[in-house]
DNA sequence: TATTGTTATACTCTATAACTATA
DNA sequence: TATAGTTATAGAGTATAACAATA
């Protein structure tokens, strides 16, 4: 095999991306929830209460997106939102014991196709996947 | 810094994945192509002539998901569709002299913010990204 | 004047379902 | 009966634009 070219690695790294989230959508049941979803859970429950506009700042999106995000949380009784004490024009958004009780058994693989399969992983492996993730959070930022 | 969690690492991984398809997205500009049909011009240039159908199979797209996206490079002159020669019911989609000129064109970072950054990388980390493409491309047939 | 949030609208990507034509 | 492709419709996950309330 001849070795790959630059530009075949890029194509090869798009089509691996492309290939996951449909996989990843075609593993998604009815009860689940999105990528997007579970990241602002997660966030909101390491970090405490925030505002959907902090919250898209922080996730890169708009915050009519974010709003649409926080609003499918809240419909499905996982966030709360609550009035800012001082500021009248904020809505802090909290997890509710349910939102809390879905973040601990997400843990738990057999509810996620995409933790159950990097489980299976050899660590090198993971940490290879994880190693990744941080630098594309870097390169995202420029 | 505690270390991770196995659970914390994989919300990072995901939070990455999302923050990449939104920078992405951010800087692809009217004139650009997609990641789906970039790799779908890929593949006709690596592979040669092939049908909707064998191209959703190979990108675990549904059929009619394909044909959307071959339907688009058609409209945009990169593609075209010729009835193949004895079986009547399958249409062969090849590359245009204008979609050769873009694929070769791509390989130029100017032209694509996820080529440039990565470009912009040193080499361990560009073989960190690769890596875990082949990993995530192995992940997704189970 | 800037910020928070809402509502309305639209686009991309993909899916499901129903169909026609051909094998 | 199975396969290739098309058309219609829908949903998720964004985006832009216009607005109201508050700071």
């Amino acid at each position: 095999m001849p070795p790959k070219t630059f530009d075949s690695e890029i194509v090869d790294f798009t089509h691996a991306i492309g290939l996951l989230l449909r996989r990843r959508r075609a593993a998604t049941g009815s009860e689940d929830i999105t990528m997007t979803e579970s990241v602002v859970l997660a966030r909101l429950e390491k970090d405490g209460p925030s505002t959907t506009a902090d919250m898209a700042r922080a996730e890169s999106m708009k915050p009519q997106s974010m709003g649409a995000t926080v609003a499918s949380l809240e419909e499905m009784g996982l966030v709360e939102r609550k009035p800012h004490p001082t500021d009248g024009r904020q809505m802090n958004i909290q997890l509710t014991s349910k939102g809390r009780a879905l973040r601990k058994s997400m843990g738990d693989a057999k509810r996620n196709w995409l933790t159950k399969v990097i489980a299976e992983l050899d660590k090198d492996e993971q940490q290879t996947l994880f190693k990744a993730g941080e630098i594309i959070r870097r390169l995202v930022e420029q």
